[in-house]
DNA sequence: GATGAATGAGAGTTCATTCAT
DNA sequence: CATGAATGAACTCTCATTCAT
C-alpha cells in the first residue's frame, strides 16, 4: 500500500517541479529567445538550482520541446473542429482558427520563439496537421500532396505576421490581424478553384 | 599619378581581404547563423588571423551590416524599376519582383539568415522600399500609411516563404515559387479594390 | 538544528573557495600588479577552473575589492582607537597608527597595489577616515575641511613611502621606518599650531 | 657637399617626426596611462603609421624614457642652482624647486605618468639627484647616505602630492601647494638639527 | 622612410552540463 | 530530490610588434 502510495506523491511533486520549471522557461525563451536564453536564468527565475533542472529535463532542447506539446496540446482545445465542415464560410472558418492561434499565442509568451526555434518543430507541425485537416474537411477533392503544401504556406503565412500582431496592440494588432485574414482568404480562395 | 596609384595598391590588398572577409562571413553564417557563427571560425575560412578580421571589422555585427549592404546592392541592380508603372499585368511585376530577389537570395547563401538577424534591418527596409515604391507606382491614389502596411506584410509573406523555397531544388523549388507567387497576386489582387 | 546545519555545509564549502581565490588574488595582484593580473592566473594560482572564480566573483574588479575590503578589516582591528585622545604624545599616536599600518601591509602581500588600484578608493578612504578621526580627537578646535585636507596629505605621505620601507628589511627598513614618522611627526606638530 | 648635405636633411627629418611622435605619445600617456596607452593609439594622435613609429622607436618603453628625458632636461633648465648655497632662506629654496617642478608637470601632460613608470625611473633618479645636490650645498656637513634618503624621501613626499595638486585648479591647488611646502619644510628643518 | 596589413597569444568572461554532498 | 560548486572549452576582441611592399 505505501509502496503505491509513495511514489504518487513523487509523481505528483514532480510535476508541480516541471510545471514550475517550464513556466520559468516559458517567461526566458519569450525574453531572450531560445539560443540567448540561459538554464541558470531558467533556474534562478524557478527558484531552484540548476541541478534540479537536470533531474527533470535531460537538456536545455528538451524544455523548449515540452513547452511546444503544451501550445500544441492548447491548440488542438481551443480548434474544436465541430462545424468545420459543410457550409461554414470560409470566413467563418478562418476567423475560428485564426483568432484562438493569436489568442492562445498572446496567452504563452514564449509561444512564437518556440514556434520558430528548431527543436520545437512539432508546434508548426501540429498547427499544419490542423490546418491540412480542415482543408480536407472542407475541400474532401483535392489532391494530399497539394493540400499540404497549401496547409504549409497558409501555416508559413501566419507565421510570417504573428510577431508583427503580438507585438502591437489596440487599434495596430486589429489591423494586422484583418491583414492577415485577408491573405489567406484570398489564397485559400484562390487555391480552391 | 604615381601618387593615385600607390595609395591604391596599398587600399587594394586590404579591399581584397575585406572581400575575402565578408566572402567568408557569408559561408559561416549561413552555415551556423548569425548568433551561432564565430568570428574565429570567420578567420579561419578566410584563412587569416583572428586579428586580421578586426582590422577591417570593428566587431562581429559590421561584418552582417556589411553583407546586408551587398545584398541591397544586388537587389537594387537586379530590380532596375523600369516600366512597373502603368500597363504591366500584376503577374509580370511579381516576377519581376519575385524572381531576382530569389535569385538573389540563392546566390548569396547568407542572405536569408541577414534577412532575419537583428543587425541587418537595412536589407528588410530595403525590400519593403521597393515593394512601397512599386505599388506606389502602379496605385498612386492609395493611402500611404495603408501603402506600407500593404508593403510590409508582402514583404513578410515573402520572408516566410523563402527559407523552403531556398532549401528545395527542382520541381518542389518551382512548385514553391508558384505558391508565393499566388499568395502575392491574391493578396494584391484584394487590397486593390 | 539539522536545518540550520545543512546550509551552512553548503556555504562552509564556498566560503572556503572564496578565501582560496582571495589568497590566490592577493598573490596575484602582489606580483602583477591590478591591472597586469589575470584571472586565469588567480584561477590556476587557486586550483580552480576560470569558471570557478565566476562563480564567486563577478569579475576581476570586484575579487580587488573584496581584498580591500578584508585590508579594511584589518586595520580596524588594529586600529583598536583607545587613549588616542587626550594626553598621549604624538609620538606614540603616530607609533600607534603607522606599526599597525606597516605590519598588515606586510602581511597582505596586496596592500600596497589595492592601495592605489582605483577599484578599491575603499581602503584609502578608510586609512584616511582613520586619520581624520584620530586629528579631531586630538585638536578638536581645528576646522574640518582643513582636518580633512591633513588627513588626506598624511595618507598620501604614507603611501608614497610605503613601497620603499615594505621592499626594504632590517636596517634599511627601520631607517624608512624612521623617517617616515619624523616627516609625520614634523608636519602634524607644524600644522597644530 | 651633397653628400654630406642630405644625411642632414634627413636626421632633420627624422628629429620632426621623433618629436611629432614624443608629442603624440605625451598626450595619450597623460590621457591612458602608460600601460593603458597604446602604440596604435599614438601612432594614429601622430598621423602616422605603426610601423613608422617602430622606425624610430624599438619598443614602447623607449617612448616612455624619451619622454622623461625631456622632462630632465626641462627640470634641468628650470631649476638653475644658483645661489641656492649660502644665505638663502629655506622657505625661498623649497619655493624655488617645488614650484619650477609644479610648474613643468603642469606644461608636460605625462610628466606625472611618467613620474610613476617604472621605465621611467631616470626621472625620479634626476630630481632626487637635484634634491640631494642642493641639500649637499646646504648642509655640508651632513652624511652622504642619510642625505640621500631624506633626499629620497622628499622627493617621494613630492611625488605623493603632485597628482593631487595637477588635479586641482585655483584655491584648491595653491592650498595643496602650500601643504606640500609646509610638509616639505617641517620635515627638512627637523632633520637639519 | 613609410605604409598598413598581418600576426597570434592571450585577455576577461560565459554557460550547458556534471557531480559530490 | 535538491543543492550549488565545479568544469573547461569557447566566445569576442586587443595589441605590441613584424614584414612585405
Amino acid at each position: 500500500m505505501a509502496g503505491t502510495v509513495k511514489p504518487r506523491r513523487r509523481q505528483a511533486r514532480g510535476q508541480r517541479r516541471m510545471a514550475q520549471l517550464l513556466d520559468a522557461a516559458e517567461e526566458v525563451f519569450a525574453a531572450d529567445g531560445f539560443h540567448a536564453a540561459t538554464t541558470n536564468a531558467i533556474a534562478v527565475t524557478a527558484g531552484v538550482s540548476p541541478g534540479t533542472l537536470y533531474q527533470f529535463f535531460p537538456n536545455k532542447e528538451s524544455m523548449a520541446t515540452e513547452l511546444a506539446d503544451r501550445y500544441v496540446a492548447a491548440l488542438a482545445a481551443a480548434h474544436a473542429p465541430d462545424a468545420l465542415v459543410a457550409g461554414v464560410p470560409l470566413d467563418d472558418v478562418i476567423d475560428r482558427m485564426v483568432d484562438p492561434a493569436i489568442r492562445i499565442a498572446g496567452e504563452h509568451r514564449a509561444f512564437e520563439a518556440m514556434f520558430r526555434a528548431q527543436p520545437c518543430d512539432q508546434l508548426r507541425a501540429a498547427v499544419t496537421g490542423n490546418v491540412d485537416r480542415t482543408i480536407a474537411a472542407r475541400v474532401p477533392a483535392l489532391d494530399p500532396s497539394r493540400r499540404r503544401l497549401i496547409a504549409t504556406v497558409t501555416v508559413r503565412i501566419f507565421d510570417a505576421l504573428l510577431p508583427a500582431i503580438l507585438a502591437a496592440s489596440g487599434r495596430a494588432r486589429a489591423e494586422l490581424t484583418g491583414e492577415l485574414k485577408r491573405v489567406l482568404r484570398a489564397y485559400l480562395l484562390d487555391v480552391s478553384d
